[in-house]
DNA sequence: GTATTTTCAGAACAGGTGTTCGCTAATGAA
DNA sequence: TTCATTAGCGAACACCTGTTCTGAAAATAC
């Protein structure tokens, strides 16, 4: 790839900021006075080489119709997952609404890399409350990400809702005949033993996210 | 806050699917037709109550002037992090070297969400091997997200080289007077005291990321 | 029912904005 | 030098686009 001119890197560096900042691409007429360019013209002749040089991609006669492709997150790299409330042990597992995947309804979002989700769909997130699940290496405040399914695979970790004992867990799931063994993810402990009809499963765990400092 | 309609509801959801599809907001006329609207004084006056109700932000007089408030911050909101080895008990630790903050001269990299890193910088990624650190809440296969520093602060959890004993972990480090209290996560565990000559701290825990499924 | 508020329709205006054109200035190769 | 190429300049054009206005329809309150 060819060299970029002093001038070029100024309008990209400054198209960049400008994203950041506004939210919004610029238009010629804000690179033009945003680099210190005296005509028009010029920036769109620079525009021009960026983009066959694959910098940026612009759309024609579309007003701040221009992309910047360098920049590491380009479309698909981050995800935003709606974060629909908090998982605690005494407390109800937050379930999926309809509307929880339209990322408008959700009052709160948090991006993760597309490697973690894979691509997957209905995936969300919960925060962890309390102390009740170091047990699956989980420490209060963690945040899980889930992906909303119906059935989960034998010993798959999953959000566990105990109707009788009215608690929720994060644990390994296997189905034996005709009870439910769940299994902390510390394989030093021992497992939990339930009944079919007794525990309720809100989703798989894909990941986990814990912030220390 | 108040509740939207539904043809705000589609407004959003149109804003959000064209900025990943095309790199820039939508104009108001994009929206009127995106969305089957009659008018385009009719998306002015559905924008005009997003706004105010935060959804999302507007410039006046601005061409595609509109930001999604909703969505993860600015699009450079994914950080390259060099994964530079992996971290088990008896091993030693890997030290960042000198290029390693040279993405290009890095191997292996790995995306995080700028949230994590917060802007810091020397940043490097661990993988950690075996299940030496299940008192720290960390499981086989975990990846812990570092910063090269100096000096850690009282309380915060460090990557810790014990010399004698030859053995890595990640502890939070107190100092007291003439000796170091290397305290679990797990807060039922009890605490590890070493001299101060013994431990090489090699690097802060910032995060911590498991993939499970 | 009426009154009031909310939502919408259509058109027009004014300024923003991408584009183009002719021309000049600098640069570099022959 | 001479020529070709690159880079820059300023103005003008035509369309894009946010905004506003008048009025009507629909929903809601009273």
């Amino acid at each position: 790839m060819k060299k970029l001119s002093d001038k070029q890197r100024r309008i990209i560096t400054f198209i960049d900021r400008f994203l950041n900042d506004m939210g919004y691409p610029p238009s010629i007429r804000d690179i033009q006075s945003g680099c210190d360019i005296s005509s028009t013209s010029v920036v769109d002749y620079n525009l021009k080489i960026l983009e066959e040089q694959g910098h940026i991609q612009r759309h024609a006669e579309v007003s701040r119709g221009i992309r910047l492709l360098s920049r590491p997150a380009g479309a698909g790299a981050l995800v935003a997952v709606p974060v629909i409330g908090t998982i605690a042990a005494g407390e109800p597992i937050p379930v999926p609404a309809p509307d929880t995947w339209d990322i408008a309804a959700v009052s709160e979002t948090m991006g993760v890399p597309a490697e973690l989700t894979r691509g997957r769909e209905n995936i969300y997130a919960l925060r962890v409350k309390g102390l009740s699940m170091v047990d699956a290496l989980i420490n209060d405040g963690d945040i899980v990400l889930m992906q909303h399914v119906n059935a989960v695979e034998n010993g798959e970790m999953a959000a566990v809702w105990l109707k009788s004992e009215k608690e929720a867990t994060l644990k390994k799931v296997y189905v034996e005949s005709r009870r439910i063994r769940l299994q902390p993810a510390n394989r030093q402990m021992k497992p939990l033993y339930a009944d079919l009809d007794n525990v309720e499963i809100q989703g798989r765990v894909i990941a986990v996210v814990r912030q220390v400092a």
